[in-house]
DNA sequence: GAAAGAACTAGGGATTTCCCTAGTTCTTTT
DNA sequence: AAAAGAACTAGGGAAATCCCTAGTTCTTTC
């Protein structure tokens, strides 16, 4: 099974004047954090110029009219006008400037839109450096470029965690309203009570929601029902 | 209103071998996002030699007992031993070696328990490139830097986490590194592994954390935890 | 309205956790 | 240098858990 890109952009595979990887390419750079920000300059300056550097979405956006890079490596949160809104300005101003999306975020939501708003490349600050060089000549090669760390081959067997938010709606309610009495503490027993059924039961819902959500720790459920404002404070 | 920056060293200020600023001071770097890592990494080469990158608070140990750095640049948000744990067993197994916060967390909390750990700088990643060299030279000459950004004018009134903070500090180290591992989603046996020692061990540190805290539930400790910035994401 | 599938219910048994007690090491004080 | 206190270490036994299997109800479909 694979993450679902929707390709609405299909020039990227098919167009005649893509498939040439630039030699040195100019690359412009947005990133809130001036000192990740010059850091990843340092690392472009390997393969590319630095043709601007700039601290929100709407510097981005002018800059990039101004200067008409080849390529842009930007974040996703960003102050003013975010990383999303401006890859959507900036396929309609710049449409051959290739995107891509340098982000803490692994939601799998994100990767979707950022490839809805025009992206062609996805990195995590948690990807190797190396990658970088990577993913800007794949994506001026006229491809599309998504760090391995993404890459559903590498999750555990079965591969629930695709899309998380998919596999949440998966949830039966009797699961979902075990994971929250979970996630705000309750012992196996309290709920047992709470729900007049055996505490087997109740174990077997636990059981039924870890597998669905691919995890393996109480943990782990916690941070998710906090990310889906399953649960309050 | 001040910042108030508990001077754990003395000698920073008054000792009679510090005040020379090193000419190309040995850097040890730790980051959890290797993108971030390898840049900040080209930074300091301009300035430094980087004689280690590591990405996680206990790999980060390993390396500085084995590589002795005249300075030592981390986040605090690491997994398995985050920075400020990190930090405290490094004075003690390095004196000498200094210290310099590189993080996200711009919460004058924070600082002072950064400070109170060893630390002798502390940068943002919203600081500018440029502070890294000031930062590390400053340090390295005994005396101790804090961005601008976090000077205390900028500072909101008022502190309503301080009961939750005050119960925090009366965790002990090996208390606060069992509290993130458990937040992290380890369990017994795992963490018993990778503290060395047996999981009744790690059971009695687990109790001593939610009797201490007063609480009685995983969920609640890891909901404590991500209060206190122990965990990440 | 009968068959099929999904959801909910539980039991049994191995494993892990919880709680109490207690020895050892490290630090501080006198 | 000795004593006291705090932190860290770990054992034993009761309780709760995890994982597998399996029966019952509820819903959907032909």
């Amino acid at each position: 099974m694979s993450l679902i890109i929707p390709n609405t952009q299909e020039t990227h595979r098919t167009s005649g004047t893509v498939g040439i990887s630039m030699n040195f390419p100019r690359v412009l750079l947005a990133d809130d954090h001036p000192m990740v920000l010059e850091g990843v300059a340092k690392l472009v300056e390997e393969f590319g110029e630095v043709v601007g550097k700039v601290e929100d979405g709407r510097a981005l956006i002018e800059a990039a009219s101004r200067l008409h890079p080849d390529v842009v490596v930007m974040d996703i949160s960003m102050p003013s006008l975010n990383g999303l809104e401006a890859a959507r300005h900036l396929r309609k101003l710049l449409p051959h400037c290739k995107i891509v999306f340098l982000t803490m975020h692994a939601d799998s939501t994100y990767i979707a839109t950022a490839f809805e708003a025009g992206a062609s490349g996805y990195l995590l600050k948690r990807s190797a450096g190396s990658e970088l060089k990577q993913a800007v000549s794949t994506v001026l090669a006229g491809r599309q470029y998504v760090t391995p760390l993404l890459h559903p081959e590498d999750d555990p067997p079965g591969d629930p965690l695709t899309n998380r938010v998919a596999a949440f709606k998966q949830l039966t309610p009797r699961q979902r309203e075990v994971l929250q009495l979970i996630a705000e503490g309750h012992s196996t027993k309290e709920m047992a009570t709470l729900l007049t059924i055996s505490t087997k039961t109740v174990e077997f819902h636990k059981g039924k929601v870890m597998e669905t959500l691919g995890m393996h720790s109480i943990p782990e459920l916690t941070k998710f029902a906090f990310a889906h404002g399953l649960v309050v404070k």
